[in-house]
DNA sequence: TTGATCAGATAGTGGTGGTATCCAATAATG
DNA sequence: CATTATTGGATACCACCACTATCTGATCAA
C-alpha cells in the first residue's frame, strides 16, 4: 500500500506519518521508484504501537523511539535489554547514584532479588522520596502490604511472557511493562471506588441520576 | 521568611518560584509592604508538592494547578472531587466516549460497584483498546487475576483514608492516588525480576561486574 | 498528454515551561 | 540621612517539542 492509504487505514495524519519516517520511528517503506514506496501490514501495526506508546503511555517521540529500537534489536541478554527499556519509560530518573537508602531498605524487607543498578530501584527511591517530602510517607507496613500484591501481579505477567522466541520475549516485556501499567492505574482508581462503597458503606451505585442507592 | 529565602530553601529557582506565583500554583505571601512579603512553611510544603506533582507524577503546570485547586477547595462530595482529581491525572482521556464496552465487561466481570460515568471507566477503556491494537490483548482471565490483587491493593490505600477531617480526606485520596502509582509502578518492575530470577531459575544476584553468568 | 499523486526536503506553528531583564519601591548600611 | 542593595511584580524573551504546511520535481493513471 502506499503512504496515503497507510495515513488513512491508521487514522494517522500523512504529513504525521512522514514526520514519523523522518524521526525514523517508522521503517521505511520499501521503493519502487524515485516517489514511489511500498507499505505492508507491518508499518500499520507499527503505527499503532507508536501511537499508544506516545499517547497513552505517554512517552515522548525521543523516548519512544529508544523503545522501539530496543524492540527491534535482538539482544544479547534480556534483563539488560529490559533494564534499559525500564529507564527510558516514566518516571524519569538522573543516573546520579547515591545509595538509594529508602529503595534498598524496601526491598530487602521484602526480601526481593535485586540489582541495585536497576533502574526500577532508582525510580522506587525517587517515588517513595517524593511521597515522603509531601508528607505522606510509605511506612514499611504498608509497603509489605503492596509488595505482596504487587508480586503476585508480576507473576502473572510473567507466566504470560513466551519461553522459547527471544526477540518476542522483549517485546512481550517491554510492552507488558509500559501498555499494562495505565490498565493497573485504571483498575487501581476504580477499585478504590468499589473498596469505598463497601468498607465504607458509602453509596456509589451506577449512573448518578439513577436511584442506585443501597 | 522571604521570596529568596523560601526559593533557597526550597531548592527552587527564584525565577520559577515567581512563575508558580504567576500561574496560581502557589498562593502568594502576606504583603508587608509593596515590595515585600512574607512566605511561611506552608509555602515550603507547597513547593514540594508541586515539584511532585510535576516532576515524579510528570503533571503539566495547568494540571498540577487543576489537582491543587482540587485539595484546596473543601468538597461538598469526596467521591465527585476525587473523580475529577483522577480526571486531571494521566492517562488523560477525551469526555467524548460511549459505550466503553472492554471496561464495562472488565469491570463487570470483576463485580465491582461502578459508576459509568466515572473518569478512570474511560481511562481503563482506553488502556485495553490500547493493548489490544498492539496485539497483547488482555484476556478476561488475566484481567480477573490482575483485579484480585489490585482490590487488595486498594483497601490498603483506603485503610489509610483518615476518616474524620474531610479536608484532609481529599488531600490524601488526591495525593494517594497520584504519588502512590509511580511507587507501585516501581515495585511491579523490581518485582519482574524477582519473580523471573526465582521462576524461570535465571540468576539475577546483586551487582553486576559480578560473576552474573547463568 | 495531462492532471493527479507521490516521496522527500524545508520551513513554519502553537503551546509549554521556564529564564532574563527591567522597574520603582523599599530595606539595610555607614 | 545618603547611598547602595534587594525586593516584588510585570513584561519580554527563549528553547524545545510535536506536529503541520508548503514546495519541488519525479512519476503514475487516464
Amino acid at each position: 500500500m502506499r503512504i496515503s492509504s497507510l495515513a488513512e487505514r491508521s487514522g494517522v495524519p500523512l504529513a504525521t506519518v512522514k514526520y514519523y519516517l523522518r524521526e525514523g520511528l517508522l521503517p521505511p517503506g520499501r521503493a519502487t521508484s524515485a516517489t514511489q514506496a511500498q507499505y505492508g501490514e507491518g508499518h500499520l501495526h507499527r503505527l499503532a504501537l507508536i501511537r499508544a506508546l506516545t499517547d497513552v503511555v505517554g512517552l515522548s517521540v525521543a523516548r519512544t523511539r529508544t523503545v522501539l529500537d530496543l524492540i527491534d534489536s535482538s539482544p544479547d541478554d534480556l534483563f539488560t535489554t529490559l533494564g534499559q527499556a525500564v529507564a527510558a519509560l516514566p518516571p524519569y530518573v538522573e543516573e546520579h547514584e547515591e545509595g538509594h537508602p529508602r529503595a534498598r531498605a524496601a526491598i530487602e524487607a521484602l526480601g526481593w532479588v535485586y540489582d541495585p543498578h536497576y533502574p526500577a530501584v532508582a525510580q522506587l527511591e525517587r517515588a517513595l522520596a517524593a511521597a515522603e517530602s509531601v508528607g505522606m510517607p510509605i511506612e514499611e507496613q504498608r509497603l509489605l502490604g503492596y509488595g505482596e500484591h504487587v508480586r503476585a501481579i508480576a507473576q502473572i505477567d510473567i507466566a504470560g511472557v513466551p519461553r522459547d522466541d527471544p526477540g518476542a520475549a522483549v517485546e512481550h516485556a517491554v510492552l507488558g511493562t509500559a501498555i499494562v501499567e495505565p490498565v493497573l492505574a485504571a483498575l487501581r482508581r476504580l477499585a478504590h471506588q468499589d473498596v469505598s462503597s463497601v468498607e465504607l458503606g458509602h453509596r456509589q451505585g451506577p449512573p448518578s441520576g439513577d436511584d442506585a442507592g443501597r
